[in-house]
DNA sequence: AATGAATGAGGGTTCATTCAT
DNA sequence: TATGAATGAACCCTCATTCAT
């Protein structure tokens, strides 16, 4: 006489669910209900396990924090180089690659985020990030250079997908690992340019 | 003897606050009636300029995508080159200077426009856009330095505000047409590698 | 230079849309944007005509009533008798034949019908003329017997398009006309039993 | 220590005082706001109940055409004689004296019952049971005569009704019992010339 | 560890109606 | 003889949330 779902862990599919659902449809749009309703439980059951809504986002984003807290953590006690900086890229981008959908739903619900506490700790753990990749008194300019090699990790996924969905736009396109590696190559390049002055 | 509201423009002002209101907290969470508040009218006098509130959305667009048509119908005339490429991303960022909310809002809501008939057009529009730059039968890694490189346009706006908003950030930090230079840079850099093979 | 639409008579030619609208959706459920809409003019211009949507409806039935009122008249002065009764449904069903939308709208919106003031009208109506079907001090059972039979005329021609889209019920079924008759065949056969016991 | 509503049966009562409102103000012009007041609930907990305002008309067939459903099963089971053909109107009479106000919603709100599921279900039903009225290969006077037949039984209610708010009508009026009773004779009586050429 | 029943606030939408032009 | 613009009330419905059990 077995459970139908497999025990104990109802928290944690929680988290999973909402974070699928909040990826594709948007946090607004991804009612509790739906969210119940894909587990097999009521909506009053995922009060048992989170306080409102927002926390469990905040649920989400605390599980998935955690190897970008790292790289940062890591980061802080290696002087400043350009080897660094590549690595950097490097460990957000091994890091990030099991959790595109977080970052996804980090992109693409910014105004959500911005009201919800949550987001600014998201948005600190970048900064913080971004940061690393800088030297002492970086200039806006190798600011955005930054910025945008990091984002370019995710977003080439999503245009890799994008391409994967039109048929003249999938001939010669990698397989998701290539794209990966794509990925990674288009941003280091980006970042190649931090601090440098201008090739010409 | 003056009427009360600058008059017959009613249309025009629901489209413009509605993007006002739809890049700031996003389009679900703006409501009819916000909308209908700051313009000192009823919710029920939208209806009468727009079917519903996905109209209002698909006439935010349709003002809005001019420029981008015309980069498109002008760039499909040209035979491709490196200097088309660059002339694409000026002329991007041309456009889009008056636009940035749209970009924004755009960038920010993917979840809600790509259930919106409206989402498909805007994205047709920046992958013609992307396509003018690239030679024919472009890599995947092309693909994707494209699309980075028009992002960076509207990306580093925000990253600017950002910066400005951060006591440490704003350090040195360019005015708003400074700024726009610098993205401009950034951008023409990452479509500098298209077509090329790795420096190294 | 003809105007587009026959002149002058819109008065008239929203009655006629308006009851055919009526006699399909329901007076409730239809709107004073879909009459409009179908003349091609403004809801605001169908109050130039009207008052109000019950004013419509208080039109509609006026220039609907003349007939019954002229048999009802008519009959007033006749002295009461099987053949004036059997005369008395002859007559309505002559009235009604070109007026059977308005029957429709009659029996299938009594809810509506009550709650304004038409509806009284056209409720003496019918019971003015029912009472004239039937000699002095009815018994209820003839009441009953001259209501179903006036009722039959129009009812039947519900049953007749009904049986008409209907491939089993259709076998057999007589052209439009030949239903009028077996309408009326019934009609007089029902109140054939008026005012006599039980031909047990 | 009794609890304030009766507890439990909110479904049922729902349904009950729906469709009281539904016969007396119809189905457009009850709104669910009454139906919640009447209950002392909000319009919310309808919703917990039923899905949609569709739903509780749905719900209200449902409750209501159990026996009718019943006399269809027990008269398919039976050869076709007069005898039967009576035994249908008396058994359609008795189930539906309990009954009424379903009755006198479908007979009064035709244009929306068109317009929703449920009505097709409960014409079939009542195209069956005329069917088994009916002989082999009926004419249309005797379909005629049938649907007629079982109107009368309810029609006869409402006429009941109205003389009784009449003073001149009331004189000699039967109580409701024996006001059923005439219904129900007078439909038999019309029954009764089923399949049988004009006695003249 | 979870449910059943309910709430209050608000959502988008539709409607009959008004009035200056 | 009409229209353009707007209103206020109401409508159906959905949501996050609560709480006794």
């Amino acid at each position: 006489m077995t459970t139908q779902t497999p025990r104990g862990d109802t928290r944690a599919r929680i988290l999973d669910i909402a974070l699928e659902l909040f990826a594709e449809h948007g946090y607004e749009k991804t009612s509790l209900r739906e969210i119940a309703d894909r587990l097999g439980v009521t909506k009053a059951a995922l009060y048992y396990h989170f306080r409102t809504k927002e926390d469990i986002l905040a649920g989400i984003v605390d599980t998935m924090s955690a190897p970008i807290e790292e790289a940062i953590a890591w980061g802080r006690e290696q002087p400043y180089s350009p080897a660094l900086r590549d690595e950097i890229v490097r460990r957000f981008a091994d890091g990030m690659q099991s959790r595109q959908p977080l970052l996804r739903f980090f992109h693409e619900n910014q105004p959500t985020i911005r009201e919800l506490k949550v987001g600014g700790r998201f948005k600190d753990l970048m900064f913080a990030l971004t940061r690393l990749m800088l030297g002492p008194e970086p200039t806006f300019e190798d600011r955005v250079r930054a910025s945008i090699s990091l984002m370019t990790v995710n977003v080439a996924q999503f245009i890799g997908q994008a391409c994967a969905e039109d048929p003249e736009a999938s001939v010669g396109l990698p397989d998701p690992d290539g794209r990966r590696d794509v990925a990674l190559r288009v941003a280091l390049d980006i970042a190649d340019r931090i601090g440098r002055p201008d090739p010409l």
